[in-house]
RNA sequence: GGGCGUUUAGCUCAGCUGGUUUAGAGCAUCUGCCCUACAAGCAGAGGGUCCGCGGUUCGAAUCCGUGAACGCCCACCA
């Protein structure tokens, strides 16, 4: 994989001159932690006396079993960006860390374990359960924290928060009481997405659907009116297609439309279910669509949404064919017909469905079987296919929430990064339905929800009166029994915001009314309608504030070939390992680098290696400014324009992140910093300041360059938090528990630095300088001259110093040009270069033809708008003159080159 | 079936309300270099019909229409 190929082979090389992450990394973490530098107070002042302005961001908490992910690197990175550079800008920031209960999630993988330790789930009591699970919560909670240290996050792990600790349990509880009272939520038997893994509800949100080949089968249910036929084909039978042939043991009816000419011949008559014998009706209505399929649609109002609501309409009965864990079950088939279905009993959904198949195929009932791709709903956590049925949950209204959480978001009071975002949100509020909120689970918070003993035992559950179901954050008095569900995770993650400064109990205290509402959010798109939105609700209803002012929406990190990272696919690295070869600070660069808010990242490990990279770059930089002898003499001419240079290209990176972070285009702001970095200030700055071998540097230039470097550690801080700290203390001697931090007070106005060159002509003349430099550098290349074989430029003015001291030549204005020269232009300018051999004539002619030719295009296209009199009479000002320029300009070149080509011709 | 988005160099992307020397960056590629910070480096070079078509305009990568390809979200066609 190394491409190790030109680099000199390890043993051949000097002493190791590379930068060391592991050890500074580590080193400095402690530091941080040890002086506590993560905490915050509410009400902090600064050293001026003023009350800082607070900055939060609350953690998208992760699942308490989780391991860190690729994912996690660049959600958790980019919300240590923003809370770092809040720090820098004297803002109280802090960062809530904290794990969630992922009830389904945990309570799968608890399962699991117990399973492997020889123990069913269905022999444990809820108590005995719950004691497992903490344990594992114990055991493995938290892991993922520990590893958020090895990245960097500066989290204030002081307040780490546990969506199923003591106060953010209190919260939940008294969150459904009171939307309770409210009338918000309430208990009814509907149709859900059931997991017959999980055996639970589901949301509508916890439903995926994958497009499936699957077939059609054609079945034949006979007409049980003797003598009726179909008159165009003689049948005595009506074909009815599903893609679910099992859930036959439940039809209740057989639906055509009265508007369908074909089927017209079975209104108001009876068919026989095949296989199954029972007698059903024909009923009619509009739902089913005129001329797909055969017009004939089964009916099971049990397991189908459809059909129950056909089945509501027209009062028909269900028959739940299936036991919680998807088999089948005959008991609830009539008695009479026990003998056609038993066989089936206990059977697993999809066994059952090629049974019945054969068994139908050998009685002649099934017309036909087509390949038909459909969608197919699974549960987002085990992946099974899930199953609608009938069953009592709770539910939350949610017509209020859409109604107060749309304008917030659609008015830009909540912004969203990308903005694209908020047509998803106004989608999906704009069609909300109510909240399936309970699950069938034991591992979450309890719903608050009690049944009189003896009542519940001469109703049941199903029956219990839902005007003496009693709910109430504390059980009541007497022989109560409480509801078996827990809450949906998501119940307890949207109060996040609030309930980690126990918003929800103590309303208007102290943290709360500091801390909320947070400042940004960080998260994946894939979860704006779980927690996003119904944070956004809570927010209001319990606040009457919003939980966020930004929302950033990161992509999902893929490999390079675009596909997810998966384990399956092993093409997702381990974090820690990419920690490990490449230093925190090279993977949070590498991970940062491709990623504009709400686009995908191609991972891919050159990533990193170029963050360190250019660590390496930094950590050298440093080295050899510091090594540099030092003398108390006057600064070159050269020294002070370098210095003058930089100061205006260090003020306008500034200005230029700053201007990128506040459009969260954090990438870019990087990307600004690296280059001022690698180009400007290693590149050019060091070369031009850089003292002939042997001799010092003037101590103010020094003073200069170090003030340039910790600028620019500061400016890098957020990104790569360990070298710009450690390199931030070796720069000069600190007090102990000083650290790079801090607020910035350093005496620099970027304004009236940047105010010195306001018409940026010094900029202009430094520019040009460059593009001369370039052209003499061409020219070594181009004829094979050493770097270090002096040269003589000629030039048509005046230039400075630092074209002498970076080119290695001397410059004389004007003078005679011998034979044989190299030429350039820059500008209208032309430089020449002498040289001590011949030059190639005919490559030299033909260059130059091709640039001639070049200029001449442009000076057409010039030209062309110049005497379009449309143009001149509707172009603005600024765009004519700059045109009239360019016109000059390309004729001052052109001229150049034919003199160039006259004195190579003759 | 609706909605949204994307399409610019080999790759990943900038290019804001049309005009800034006939399109920029990073990476990758090619050539030449171990020169006293850095070969995890330095210097230089090549590379684009701005998805197609039509329109608006003096002027379009940019605005409008249309077609195509890809991606995402939502939706109960059995």
């Amino acid at each position: 994989m190394e491409d190790n190929a030109k680099n000199k082979p390890l043993e051949e090389k000097k002493e190791s001159t590379n930068y060391n992450p592991q050890e500074v990394e580590s080193r400095w973490y402690q530091y941080w932690i040890e002086h506590n530098l993560f905490h915050s107070e509410p009400d902090d002042v600064n050293d001026r006396g003023e009350l800082k302005e607070p900055f939060t961001v609350v953690i998208p908490p992760p699942n308490v079993t989780g391991v860190l992910h690729m994912g996690h690197v660049l959600n958790e990175t980019i919300q240590d960006i923003l809370v770092r550079r809040a720090r820098l800008e004297g803002k109280n920031a802090c960062w809530v860390p904290g794990t969630d209960h992922a009830s389904i999630a945990t309570e799968a993988k608890v399962i699991k374990r117990l399973k492997e330790q020889g123990i069913n789930k269905s022999d444990l009591t809820r108590e005995q359960f719950l004691k497992h699970a903490w344990d594992w919560t114990d055991e493995h909670g938290g892991i993922i924290l520990k590893q958020l240290r090895k990245l960097g996050c500066s989290c204030d792990w002081e307040r780490t928060a546990f969506t199923m600790d003591e106060t953010r349990s209190k919260a939940v509880i008294k969150v459904f009481c009171d939307l309770y009272k409210k009338g918000l939520i309430y208990k009814g038997l509907r149709m859900v997405n059931w997991d017959p893994e999980r055996q639970t509800a589901l949301s509508d949100e916890e439903v995926i659907y994958h497009e499936e080949h699957s077939k059609f089968y054609y079945l034949r249910y006979k007409v049980a009116e003797a003598g009726v036929t179909n008159p165009a084909t003689g049948a005595d039978y009506a074909v009815v297609a599903t893609t679910r042939p099992e859930t036959i043991f439940g039809d209740i009816a057989v639906c055509i439309n009265p508007k369908e000419e074909k089927n017209q011949w079975l209104r108001g008559k009876h068919v026989i279910v095949p296989g199954v014998g029972r007698e059903i009706p024909i009923i009619e209505d509009r739902y089913v669509e005129i001329g797909f399929g055969t017009g004939c649609l089964k009916v099971t109002p049990a397991h189908d949404v459809n059909d129950y609501a056909l089945g509501q309409k027209y009062d028909l009965k269900t028959i739940d064919i299936f036991t919680a864990d998807a088999h089948l079950n005959m008991d609830t088939v009539e008695e009479e017909l026990q003998a056609n279905v038993r066989k089936y009993h206990g059977m697993e959904r999809f066994e059952c469905r090629k049974q019945i198949v054969e068994d139908l195929q050998a009685m002649g009932l099934v017309e036909k079987v087509e390949d038909y791709d459909n969608k197919v709903g699974y549960s987002e956590r085990t992946n099974v296919p899930i199953e609608p049925r009938l069953s009592l949950q709770w539910f939350l209204k949610m017509q209020h929430f859409a109604d107060i959480a749309l304008p917030p978001v659609m008015n830009d009071e909540i912004v969203f990064y990308p903005a694209k975002y908020k047509n998803t949100y106004k989608n999906w509020l704009e069609n909300i339905k109510d909240w399936c909120i309970s699950r069938q689970l034991w591992w979450g918070h309890r719903i608050p929800a009690y049944y009189d003993r003896a009542l519940l035992e001469q109703t049941g559950l199903e029956d219990y009166p839902t005007d003496k179901i009693i709910v109430s954050e504390t059980a009541p008095e007497g022989d109560y029994v409480q509801d078996e569900g827990a809450l949906d995770t998501w119940f307890s993650s949207w109060l996040w915001p609030i309930s980690l400064f126990d918003g929800i109990d103590k309303p208007g205290n102290k943290e709360i009314s500091y801390y909320y509402p947070t400042s940004d959010l960080v998260t994946g798109p894939d979860i704006i309608f779980f927690w996003v939105a119904r944070m956004i609700m809570a927010g209001y209803e319990y606040t009457g504030k919003m939980p966020f002012k930004h929302v950033y929406f990161t992509g999902i990190v893929r490999d390079k070939l675009g596909r997810k990272m998966s384990k399956s696919l092993g093409n997702s690295p381990d974090p820690l390992d990419l920690i490990e070869r490449y230093g925190a600070d090279g993977v949070r660069m590498g991970i940062l680098l491709s990623a504009p808010a709400g686009n995908d990242i191609l991972y891919d490990d050159s990533l990193c290696e170029q963050g360190r990279n250019f660590c390496n770059k930094i950590w050298n930089c440093f080295r050899m400014l510091k090594g540099l002898q030092r003398a108390d003499v006057d600064a070159p001419m050269t020294d002070r324009e370098a210095v003058t240079w930089f100061t205006l290209c260090l003020c306008k990176a500034e200005k230029e992140v700053d201007d990128l972070m506040k459009k969260y285009r954090l990438s870019e702001a990087l990307m600004a910093v690296y280059k001022l970095f690698t180009d400007e200030f290693s590149g050019w700055y060091l070369e031009m300041i850089k003292p002939a071998y042997g001799s010092p540097i003037a101590q103010k230039t020094y003073d200069c360059s170090m003030l340039f470097f910790e600028r620019m550690l500061r400016l890098l801080h957020p990104f790569m938090p360990f070298i710009t700290e450690e390199l931030y203390h070796s720069l000069r001697e600190r007090e102990d528990g000083d650290t790079i931090m801090r607020e910035d007070t350093m005496e620099w106005d970027s304004e009236a630095l940047l105010a010195q060159d306001k018409d940026g002509a010094f900029q202009q003349e430094i520019e040009h300088l460059k593009q001369v430099v370039a052209g003499v550098r061409n020219i070594r290349a181009q004829h094979n001259i050493s770097p270090r074989e002096e040269m003589t430029l000629l030039s048509p003015a005046p230039l400075s110093e630092l074209v002498n001291k970076l080119t290695h030549s001397k410059v004389e204005v004007g003078g005679e040009r011998p034979a044989m020269v190299a030429t350039f232009i820059v500008g209208t300018d032309e430089y020449a270069v002498p040289l001590n051999q011949f030059i190639d004539v005919e490559a030299e002619r033909k260059k130059l033809e091709a640039d001639l030719a070049h200029q001449q295009g442009f000076l057409r296209g010039v030209e062309a708008k110049l005497n379009n009199e449309k143009f001149m009479a509707h172009a603005k000002a600024e765009v004519i003159d700059m045109e009239r320029k360019k016109q000059h300009d390309a004729h001052e070149r052109i001229a150049a080159i034919e003199a160039r080509l006259k004195a190579l011709n003759g």
